[in-house]
DNA sequence: CTTATTGTCAAGCGTTTACTTAAGTATTTT
DNA sequence: AAAATACTTAAGTAAACGCTTGACAATAAG
């Protein structure tokens, strides 16, 4: 499915802790354990969010010995922008031809 | 929580039945039947749909008589796309300040 | 070799989500 | 007034989420 992909990116962002990584990993790469520290949470039930953005493109990963880096992927943000900016033109799109219709129609009133 | 309107937008926006009605609400405003319609599902799973969309701010609804007309609120939209927005420009700054330290430091090589 | 660090897997549990069908209310239309 | 339309509410169910604790690698450091 072509949108799934949109579902993934967005369900991800709708998570604060998650949006919080994704916060950290756009001043760099991280570690799983850079990224858990500072989360109210055990660092298996950060990880369950790490694999979220992992499955969703945001994020990718490598792992070097026992420590694995982390990194966004600035494609997959541009999606997500990308489907609400052109809904927002879209939007306006229509603005705009109402109002030439409107312009029309009051001509020499 | 500052945060909860993000959540709430980014996980509106998470599920393919709600992007079809904002896709649909873009084009103007629509009839709870007229989103409904074109969807497989029964209308009021339609309308619980509809309901996380207008707790999200995403949609609004005015009832008229027995029929009630939903418009999308392009301020929501731009919320979410300047999150989003914002997050890509800080990654690029980032590799931009990358870049010019490399610059400086391979000064005369 | 022993120990600490870093990450992973698994089982379990309570909450939330995404529907369904059936029944009900309010407004038009005939 | 009766019937159709448009929406709303309620009750129930199956699956998905978000988290926990505990056990278990694999690698690095002392």
């Amino acid at each position: 499915m072509l949108n799934s992909s949109l579902d993934r990116t967005f369900a991800a962002l709708a998570d604060p802790t998650r949006r919080a990584m994704v916060e950290r990993l756009v001043q760099g790469p991280a570690t799983v354990s850079e990224l858990a520290r500072p989360l109210p949470m055990s660092l298996p039930a950060a990880m369950l969010h790490l694999k979220v953005l992992e499955d969703s493109g945001l994020v990718t990963s490598e792992k070097n010995g026992r420590v694995r880096t982390c990194r966004i992927d600035p494609a997959r943000l541009s999606l997500a922008e990308r489907w609400v900016s052109e809904r927002r033109q879209m939007w306006e799109a229509r603005l705009d031809r109402l109002g030439a219709f409107l312009d029309e129609t009051e001509e020499t009133p």
